[in-house]
DNA sequence: TATGTACTCTTTAGCTTCTAAGTCTTCAGA
DNA sequence: TCTGAAGACTTAGAAGCTAAAGAGTACATA
């Protein structure tokens, strides 16, 4: 295990007063608002971490489960579209449903009526483990938000998504310059 | 390289909805506020490391030379302080320093005032790979929140930065409480 | 001065997880 | 029936990490 001590990360201010001294052309506000996203997302990655870990289950299981929940009954998948829907390799999904399969979240068997496939399906125990590991993300959420208003959480939510909006559709160059893709 | 192709990401509110039919005890607002900033930040990512590896740095490489330059002129660090900032074991952290050197982007040299230590420095052209990622980045940035209002960006950025202070001082045990740390 | 101890970094061995390339099986169409 | 395409798996190898052992240096203390 690292050992994280004794060289704090700068606060948030800190850090833009650094970024100002060593790159004139910085927008602070911006700065700021882009540098608390990146922190909010991390510190919060790591709170979910922890959660899947206390269930034994690793990020990489989670991004699974969540994947055939969200397929919608009866939790199935192939390892292909299950690869693509995760970026990763066949190869890599293979080793992957291996994995789970041995934890008990999936099973994996062929498709009868078409035998060059396989159906991943989703476990009880592996939908239990995404239920429970939801119902503490939610807890979190929500004591995480607790403090905004209603008028704060509905200007949040839809400032979040226009921006979430404005990245999916455009995507910068080698310039850094945003180009629409469509 | 895997194929992301054909299967598609949910949009936020399928995927909202879909949580919902699976999972009873959801607010939506609060998924919506959540899975935004998440997905936010991903692709924001993504974008970051186009732009890095256009300048043949890997994000590893990035993590390291942002240290540095935030450490200030000289722009010096040791191994295990470096580590530490990190999260890296000092293992690690020789073999990244390996290839940094290799990549001419940090020289490694012992202090002559204390032996035992090594001084790693940011080379000219380290610093100057850093300035041209900050500048891409800072186009990219600046382009994302273009249409917010001054008014917006204010209340964004206060917003945010009081979720990180939440998240900040308190994380979650077990059972998915927050709970304070100090 | 000598020596034990602590500190810092590196080396070694091994693990995990990924990719690329090749193989096997199955299905569809000529 | 033959052939090609597609899906999943196997194999080989690369990258990057950790833990633990090792080597060199500094320093306190007898």
């Amino acid at each position: 295990m690292a050992d994280t001590s004794g060289v704090p990360e700068p606060t948030l201010d800190e850090q833009i007063a650094a970024y100002q001294r060593e790159f004139r052309d910085l927008d602070p506000q911006v700065e700021k608002i882009v540098s608390a996203l990146g922190r909010l997302n991390r510190r919060m990655n790591v709170a979910y971490g922890r959660q899947t870990a206390n269930l034994g289950i690793s990020s990489a299981d989670w991004e699974v489960l969540k994947a055939l929940v969200l397929s919608g009954a009866p939790y199935r998948m192939g390892p292909s579209d299950l690869a693509k829907r995760l970026g990763l390799t066949p190869a890599a999904m293979t080793h992957r449903i291996d994995r789970m399969v041995a934890e008990g979240l999936v099973t994996r068997e062929r498709d009868e009526s078409n035998r060059v496939r396989v159906i991943v399906e989703l476990t009880p125990e592996g939908r239990g483990k995404w239920l429970e590991a939801m119902r503490m993300a939610t807890v979190f959420e929500g004591e995480l938000l607790q403090d905004l208003s209603p008028e704060e959480r509905t200007a949040l939510g839809e400032v979040l998504t226009r921006l979430l909006r404005r990245v999916e559709h455009a995507q910068p160059d080698a310039g850094g310059r945003l180009s629409d893709l469509d």
